[in-house]
DNA sequence: TCATAAAGGTCAGGGAAGGACAAAGAAGGA
DNA sequence: TCCTTCTTTGTCCTTCCCTGACCTTTATGA
């Protein structure tokens, strides 16, 4: 017997792959009514499926008239974006993450800005925080930047 | 349902759109009666959107006669990343982030896949942190990423 | 001059969303 | 069995919307 979770999630991705667009609006406490769960319950399968290392972007709104917005993002195209990714899967040092970087933008994958953008984005992103964390956080944070790039294509 | 809010706001960006001027004079009164709502609505619309953070200036009197003058702002290229990094200089929420993102993208400062990128970072970054800290180590972030795109034309 | 009417301003409060988090429950592996 | 991880719920919190009551400013005419 499948999960109220994955049910949920499945019942999103059909919905987002019948939309025209490419993505869907919904509110949490329908969805919740709908399923006969905790509102909660929503907000948990969105944090734990439709992340950005997933390739779905989702925003919100509070307040009356509030909404939650999925976006699915394109389906990945390169194997090397599959690297990179898994080369940040757990914790990643300043070095390597410059390398990684260069590695992108030599293949044509990233820009310049592109490039510049990530490499000051690691870097300070974690000048708050004790030193032990660093690389887990510095490899997250490029997880997401890295599933941002490689399912957005210039408009 | 769209808020009410919602609806005021955007006609009074296309009033704004279709004006000879880059100004629309309106009255407050005659807004609320248009929408059947508290006149105290329509101030609410006017402080929560039409703010200098979203690039918009108004001009109210009172009395006999008053008046509310709302512009909106065309500043320069130059103008506008001096704006941004002033906007980001000490607190950032995420809202005013992703509307600070979106102004550069439509100004053409930025690209679709450079607004992502933004996006995502400020919103990760913070994420290991205590909550007190997320709004100024967004700003700081944003400075930082501000700061490299300014100084990095294309390719 | 100054009382009055006609604007817009301010603010507290209630209601309607979604968010955060702790704790209980379920599933599965060592 | 026992431990770990994932799921599910419940409770309280924050954000946002909207209104109503009351305040301040300005024009005008007796």
């Amino acid at each position: 017997m499948p999960n109220l979770a994955d049910v949920i999630e499945a019942y999103l991705v059909e919905l987002l792959q019948q939309a025209e667009q490419r993505s869907i609006v919904i509110q949490r406490s329908d969805l919740a009514a709908l399923f006969a769960c905790a509102p909660s319950q929503v907000s948990y399968v969105l944090q734990t499926r439709f992340i950005p290392q997933r390739g779905y972007l989702v925003e919100t709104r509070r307040g009356g008239g509030g909404y939650i917005r999925i976006t699915g993002l394109l389906p990945s195209v390169d194997e090397l974006w599959r690297q990179a990714l898994e080369i940040s899967s757990f914790a990643l040092t300043t070095n390597d993450a410059r390398h990684l970087i260069g590695l992108l933008y030599q293949a044509r994958l990233i820009t310049a800005r592109e490039a510049r953008l990530l490499r000051v984005a690691l870097e300070r992103a974690v000048l708050r925080l004790e030193q032990p964390w660093h690389d887990e956080v510095r490899a997250e944070l490029m997880r997401s930047m890295l599933a941002t790039l490689m399912t957005s294509r210039e408009e």
